[in-house]
This record gives structure tokens, C-alpha cells and sequence, in this order.
DNA sequence: CGGCATTTTGCAACCGGTTGCAAAACGGGT
DNA sequence: ACCCGTTTTGCAACCGGTTGCAAAATGCCG
């Protein structure tokens, strides 16, 4: 008999039975599955035929205590009602799993102390952590750097002296496209239509929004701010705009945002374009389902995962890289939601 | 000097260093941090006393490899692209975490041989796994039983001598509850416009709406298949369903593919329900979303996953319990994409 | 065939914990 | 103070691997 039943019933091959059916020492099985090491052919077609037949495959998580890689990966986000997300977490998903890293889920929502989570992770001594949120608050990705943890934030605030690194976009400097966007189209009277008014991401849109709008006296603007970024949020703010008349276009906070507030304004007996334009930003796949044709800024999220995933595994071979924030550009995606621009003449 | 320095260069504190600050065996810093364990008052004072300076916390692997639990548990999906599954994810990871449970994601879009996605839970050893998916195919699910790893299938097909636990709805009966829905608000000519032809979820609705049509011979049938549970596809194969004039009534695989449909009837000037009846499946949150607002099939998927949830914690502590189906009643929601119950009278 | 440089192999210690067992400490009763 | 039954504690072995080091095996050359 040689193989052993495990703790749940489970039958486990260990390298030591490996061993003994090849006749080998322990060193010999666990060289043959640690690449890099020096075996002979000969010795490996040995184990390698012992450990076909017994079924072995080597306990990642007994070797990660002597080699201190694990291949963990935890993935943070508190996003998970809102189905851009799915796409992204599609992306890190099989992006890491095509480094051979794992992604180790953790939902966020409602937490408000990182601690626990940090204490979580370093319990199952993840190699690195992917804070991936627009809502988070910086703190979270700055208490994993300081618990000595690789630490990643995507889609989160870009500074230019980041504590971590950062890898998304000019949140600012995406307000400042949605404003010239706007004025370009012949909007005067705009409005911004935020997401929820303590995350970052919003605050950077508005500020930039705000900032180009300011260079023009003829322009106004007013402001506002949905719950979440949700559909309900949207709707409902839009609705609560829409007692007084409407501007001219609103920039908003996110694309479910902007479904909402179409929604509400459609009830409302609003033609969008026609009377009100609408801009979104994120550019999901649902922005672009006919009956919805939102026109947005897109925002890059293939490079921005595979830029963070790349940028992991360099932290993984280098832990006390300088922070870097990469950022990465936003275009305009033209749809229905807005009137053209005028001809040039 | 009492820390040193980890293998990545993060600061990391062990048992043996909190033993010695403390002055205590290594045994008793570790009985102190498994509950249920033999320790002094005193004893525990003193060690926690050490163990909060130095910031020491378990190394949760160390321990899986002599407890035999890791408490890690895979949750396996190809569903990366119907926001419905955002939902489904969302409270799998909570309702896991409060229970102290670790989801480590494997997506397996693409994937067509479980064997590699099994090779690797087993090599991190995971207590077990839920495979949440309505389109993978049984097998997968039954991959991971045969190697022994106590698995759910969750959103799978439910089979009166299930081979694995399974919970979710009798898909059968949603299809009959579906066709009985049509033909009470008079629809005659029905039709069944279903995700992908190869997964069961499509193949188990169909023959229970079939099996209820048969039953009256003046109601006419016709059957289609989309390629995915996607917007895209229901759009396009109700497009090309509309070359020739539309049934009275369609039941859509489920709420995306209907969101698609309806969208194609409506560019076609059909009016939803005047012309055409539409009836979905799920009640995802989108589903509700005014302008949308799909009557559709609710699927109790709270009730689903914490279930799943349970019962992966009964097999944690049984894992040779015999599998059994759970199977949770799905009800009609009504909104506007599907004319009224004639009055009664 | 001997001598030497170069692999290849096995030994044993270690990674960070857990746990059975026996010895030590404790507590209560007299 | 002593005895005995009950915790509490520490020792040492173990979980399933990895790895530095020295011994053994190999290859090459003269």
C-alpha cells in the first residue's frame, strides 16, 4: 500500500512515496519538479514514471514555506455591483492565471477598516495584492505597502508622487476631455452628474471638468452627485434634477450612472440627443448595445490589467520598486447620446 | 534584533520569535492561537502580550499542512460576461468570508479540459470547490469529486440522482413554468429562443416548455438557439428570426439574451408587448432597470448560494456525505413585456 | 587506466507551524 | 504537609516540501 489517506479522506501522493516507488532519494523527486535544477535525464524519466503512476503532483503550498513564493494573489475590489467589473475581473482572472499566479478574491464591500483584510492576506502570504477599485479610499492600498505586502492599485487615483503604484488613468485630465467634448459639440449650459462624492475618482473628474470649463465666462456649470454607480443612483438623482429644467448636457459620473439618468430623462419626455446630451465614461460593453448607444470615454481597461499584471510581476522579482503610476490615455467613443459636432467651415 | 528579514524582503515575524520574547515553548505560542486548546490564563496573557508586539500573526499555510485545512475554496465559473454572475460572485465572496472561507477564483472561459484547473486546486490543496456555472459541462464538476475534493455545482443542472451536490432550480419545471405562463395570457404561436444549444441549462428548459406545448395540440412551438447568453446574440438571432414574421410570444434563455432580443424586435417596430410577448429568465438586477423592466423568471439565487454555502461547510466536516440535490422554486415577476392575465370571469 | 574537472546525487537541516505524550504544575481534600 | 486527580506545559516528531554542502558518479583527456 502505497498510498496514504489524507486528513479529509482524501487520497494524497507525497514525494516521499515518490521516492521510495523510484527508488530515489526525496531531493532527487523534488529536483525533477522544481525546474532550473540539475538532473539527469536518466533520473527524471525515473521519477517522472513513479510520479505518473502514483498520480503525484507536489503540494504548492508545503514548498511555498522554504521558497517563500506562494503565487497568491490577492485581488481587492469593493466594485461588485457594477458589471464594467465583471469585465475587468475577467481580464485580471485570466491574465494571471496565464503567469501561473492565482487570484486569491476579496470583496470589500462594506468594510471600512483595511486592517482585517491586510491580516487576511499575509496570513496566506499572498506574493502581492491588486487593490482594483474607483471607490476604495487610497488608504487600502497604502496599508498593504506598508505591511510589506507588493501592492498594487488599479483603476484607483493617479497622483503624480504616488505612494503606491498605480496603474489607471488622468482622472483629472479626463474631466478636462469631457468638458472640451462638450463645449466642442456647442454646449453651454453643462452639468456633472457624479458618482459618489467621497471617491476619488470622482472628486479628479470634477476637478478637471471644472478646471476647462472655468476658461470660458459664457459657460456654466452645475453640479451634483449620485449615490453610487449604480442605475437606481443614477436615475434617481436625474429625476431629482429634472424638477427644475434640465442643463444641456451632463457629463456623468460613470456609464450604469449614465443609463440611469437616460432613463430618467426619457420618462421625463426628454429626446437625448435632441434636447439633453449625455456623456459617460468607462465605454462597458452595455454602453454599446443598441437601444442604450452611450456615447463615452473609453477607458482603456485591457492595457490597464495587463499593464498592472506586468507591473506585478516585476514587484515579484524586484519587492522595493520605486512606486511608478503608469497612466494610460482616454478617448472619446462617439455614440447617440450626443449631438454631432458642427461641420467645420 | 528579533525580526528578520523574509524571503521578499518583508519584515516577517514567526512563532518561534514570539515564543522566545515571551519566554514560553513554541507549542504553547501556537495552542494559544488554536481555539479549543489547553492554555493557562497567564500563559495567554504572556504570549498575546508578545505576539501583539511584534505584530505576529499565523502563517495560515504552515498550519493547513498539519491540520490538513486550508480553508482555501475554489470557485470555479466561465461566466465572465453575464452580469448576473457579478451578483452571483458578489455574494459568494461574502457569504465565504464570513464563514472564514477563502475564494480562490479559476476562471475557465476557454478552458475545455477540467484536468488542468483540477491539478491545480488540488496542488493548493483547497478544501473544496463550487463550480458556479450554468453552461460548463457536468463533467467538470464530477473532475473534481473523482479527485476527491469535496465539490458543489452550483447553478448546474439538477438531476434527480445527482452525481455531485448540486443546487439550483429544476430547470425543467422553469421551462413548463414558463410555457404555462405564456399560454394563460393567451399567447398561442410561442416560440423558445435559447442560449447555447450544448448547455444544459438550454436543453432542460426546453424540453419542460416543450413537454407543457405538447399537451395542447393548438399551440405552435418554434425553437432557436442563440450562441452565448449574451446581448449580442440574442440581438442578432432575433434579427434573423424576424425575416420572417415573429411568434406570438418568446421564452429567452434567460434575462441578457432577452434584453437582446427585445432590442432587435423594437428596431424592427414591433411594440413589446403589444405586437410581442417577451419572458426572461433570472431577474437579474438589470432586469428591473425602468425601460427595460423584463417580466422575467425570478431564480432565487440568494437562497441558492447560501445554501451552497452551508453545504459546502457540512462537507468540510463530512466529506463522504452523499450527494444530494437542492432545489429552490423559481416564481414569475411581472413587468411590462408580457400583456396581462386575461380578468378573471 | 589514472587523474582531474564537472555534473549528479543524497544527507540533513530547515521552512512555520501542530500535536501525542509524558513530565511538571496546580488544586482540593484531609 | 501529603496524596491524588486534573490541568498545563514542553519535548520531539511530524506535515510536505527545498536546498547548501559534501560525497559519489560521470566524462574527458592524456
Amino acid at each position: 500500500m502505497r498510498s496514504r489517506e489524507g486528513k479529509r479522506g482524501v487520497m494524497v501522493v507525497t514525494l516521499k512515496e515518490v521516492a521510495e516507488r523510484a527508488g530515489v532519494s526525496r531531493s532527487a523527486v523534488s529536483r525533477t519538479f522544481t525546474d532550473g535544477a540539475s538532473v539527469s535525464p536518466k533520473m527524471r524519466r525515473k521519477v517522472e514514471k513513479a510520479a505518473r503512476e502514483l498520480g503525484y503532483s507536489p503540494n504548492a503550498l508545503a514548498s511555498s514555506l522554504t521558497t517563500g513564493r506562494t503565487k497568491l494573489i490577492g485581488l481587492v475590489s469593493s466594485n461588485f455591483h457594477n458589471p464594467f467589473f465583471l469585465e475587468i475581473f475577467d481580464l485580471f482572472t485570466r491574465g494571471l492565471q496565464e503567469r501561473g499566479l492565482r487570484p486569491l478574491l476579496v470583496n470589500l464591500s462594506g468594510e471600512t477598516e483595511p486592517e482585517n483584510s491586510v491580516r487576511m492576506l499575509r496570513q496566506y502570504s499572498v506574493d502581492g495584492v491588486v487593490v482594483a477599485s474607483s471607490t476604495l479610499p487610497p488608504g487600502f492600498a497604502i496599508a498593504f505597502r506598508e505591511a510589506g505586502v507588493p501592492v498594487i492599485n488599479a483603476f484607483g487615483r493617479y497622483a503624480s508622487d504616488p505612494q503606491v503604484h498605480t496603474v489607471g488613468i488622468d482622472n483629472v485630465a479626463c474631466g478636462r476631455t469631457a468638458a472640451r467634448t462638450l463645449i466642442a459639440r456647442g454646449y453651454r449650459r453643462l452639468a456633472f452628474l457624479g458618482g459618489p462624492e467621497a471617491a476619488t475618482s470622482t472628486q479628479d473628474r470634477l476637478s478637471g471638468f471644472q478646471a476647462e470649463i472655468a476658461q470660458a465666462p459664457e459657460l456654466g456649470l452645475s453640479v451634483s452627485f449620485a449615490g453610487a454607480y449604480t442605475f437606481d443612483a443614477g436615475r434617481r438623482e436625474m429625476q431629482r434634477l429634472l424638477q427644475e429644467p434640465p442643463a444641456e448636457a451632463y457629463f456623468c459620473g460613470d456609464d450604469v450612472l449614465s443609463i440611469g439618468a437616460l432613463s430618467a430623462l426619457r420618462d421625463n419626455g426628454f429626446s437625448v440627443p435632441g434636447d439633453v446630451g449625455v456623456l459617460g465614461l468607462n465605454d462597458m460593453e452595455m454602453a454599446g448595445w443598441a437601444g442604450i448607444d452611450l456615447t463615452t470615454i473609453h477607458q482603456p481597461i485591457r492595457q490597464i490589467v495587463t499593464s498592472s499584471i506586468e507591473l506585478m510581476g516585476a514587484m515579484l522579482d524586484e519587492p522595493d520598486r520605486y512606486p511608478e503610476a503608469r497612466v494610460f490615455p482616454c478617448r472619446i467613443v462617439e455614440r447617440g447620446t450626443l449631438r454631432p459636432l458642427p461641420e467645420a467651415g
